[in-house]
DNA sequence: CAGAATCGAGAATAGCATTCTCGCTAGTAG
DNA sequence: CTACTAGCGAGAATGCTATTCTCGATTCTG
């Protein structure tokens, strides 16, 4: 974007039309972040209505009282109403996540209420609204791994401190916190998530109980003296850590209004013949 | 449709009847086979070209010379052309993983192997052929958690073998091998699958050492001792042999000359009530 | 050879996302 | 009050695909 001479010539744009179009800008921004909001919480509603997102972007402005036009005008398309919606979601689902497993003392207990809690949101449930996201967001993995990934990091955040700290009180072993806690942030929910082969296997699907003794002997520090002439597998904690270096992330933030993106960057671009 | 509906009736279908239908069926069931497969094939050749499954119906007919009719006369739609590409894909892989483990003489080991390839080949490679089968899957995964299920089983059955032979051996803890290898399973194709958290957070994907400390962990005699109520420590000694060395699958000759193009596409599917 | 199956080509449908064209309405400077 | 502009609602128009349907043409079967 930065090779356009043609136009690096147009007058350099002085202070006053900057601000002048700056105060008739900021009235518009209002009236639309309203008008986005109407868009999403009557995707919203549709989602919790029909439990999946596959309605249909006619349907989210028919509920929500507004025109075609206006949607595409807020929003770059479903993907982004969607993405919208996910971001919104999650960092909700972070707060309270964090908010349920603030009261737990012990830190390892506490990572295993925090994975009992996002086992249980991953669940797709019926009524509720917010499971149904994780059937987007499978999706979203594949086509926007990126977006789903920075929707992730509060979470992540707050794993890997947890994990940190479990770390510090010498609960587990975790020479890369942050890596672990992803790892188990993963297996909660997709786990949770997959039906995975409840045919002629197990009819059960896995419960969080099985999860989480998964991820704890995957923390624990786990006898690694297997025989194998591989690399040596856990024993690359260089120097842990442990020292200090209290990250103590207290961003209590959770602004949720996730309104207007259009982030307009990488979004697929609309194929044209 | 049309065609004689009395059949409830106590008519039970003369010998010589059926034998004649059966003599005029199995001509046309072969030929009928080998339609199937060259839709198959071309499908095939699509994805390895243009490295998604995005491919459209018309392209399948094109490619394989033959016609929309004929295409919607084998198969149910496109889907079920995906499941079984899918499926077969994944039979082919675990034969490949059971011969290539096959080798290994410690349970451990082969499992750790085992693990590591089925990652790799998880893993969405750009050029390649199979392994975009992934993103499909994951769509799957949400459309029809059963079929998926079903596709796994017998690399199911395998890591199960391992992880049984694993326990016999005393390398392993896992009262139930099955869930366990569902466990390792999940953790290992999706931590491929998924490029998380690769934004604020860590730069590099995990990795398969990674991947496997943790499962690993999860699977060594650890400090677990949760609900789980373990039934007897199995003890099935089955004889795990797994002999069966079944290559033979070395078509590939597709042209692969093409240059990807495009590929950028919003997956949305067109799924219905 | 005649009739029955199939098949190839491709037109016709249909569901959806995304665009585009028309007025309409409110705010605003003149 | 009036001309002008921006944003909006309605909804038609497009574009892309999957899926169906129609019409001869071909192949198989007896």
């Amino acid at each position: 974007m930065s090779a356009v001479p043609a136009e690096s010539v147009e007058t350099p744009e002085p202070a006053w039309r900057q601000r002048a179009v700056e105060r008739s800008t900021r009235a518009a921004k209002l009236r639309a972040e309203q008008r986005v909001q109407r868009f999403l919480d009557a995707a919203q509603e549709l989602i919790a209505d029909k439990g999946t997102t596959d309605f249909t972007v006619q349907e989210v402005v028919e509920r929500s009282r507004q025109s075609l036009r206006s949607f595409y005008q807020h929003f770059d398309g479903k993907h982004e109403l969607l993405l919208a919606l996910f971001e919104d979601a999650l960092s909700k689902s972070a707060a309270a996540i964090r908010e349920q497993v603030a009261a737990g003392q012990d830190p390892l207990e506490r990572l295993k209420l925090a994975v009992e809690l996002l086992y249980d949101s991953s669940r797709p449930r019926e009524g509720r609204q917010s499971p149904l996201f994780t059937d987007f967001a499978v999706q979203l993995l594949v086509s926007h791994p990126e977006q789903v990934a920075s929707a992730h990091l509060p979470l992540l955040d707050f794993f890997t401190e947890m994990v940190e700290e479990a770390v510090e009180t010498g609960q587990a072993v975790a020479p890369k916190p942050r890596r672990t806690a992803s790892l188990i942030m993963q297996t909660a929910m997709f786990t949770a998530q997959a039906p995975s082969a409840r045919v002629g296997a197990h009819p059960s699907p896995i419960t969080v109980e099985e999860v989480w003794a998964f991820c704890l002997g995957g923390i624990s520090g786990g006898p690694v003296s297997d025989g194998t002439p591989a690399t040596a597998p856990t024993v690359k904690k260089t120097a842990a850590k442990t020292g200090a270096k209290k990250k103590a992330s207290a961003k209590k933030s959770a602004s949720a209004t996730t309104a207007a993106r259009k982030t307009g960057a990488a979004a697929s671009p609309p194929r044209r013949g």
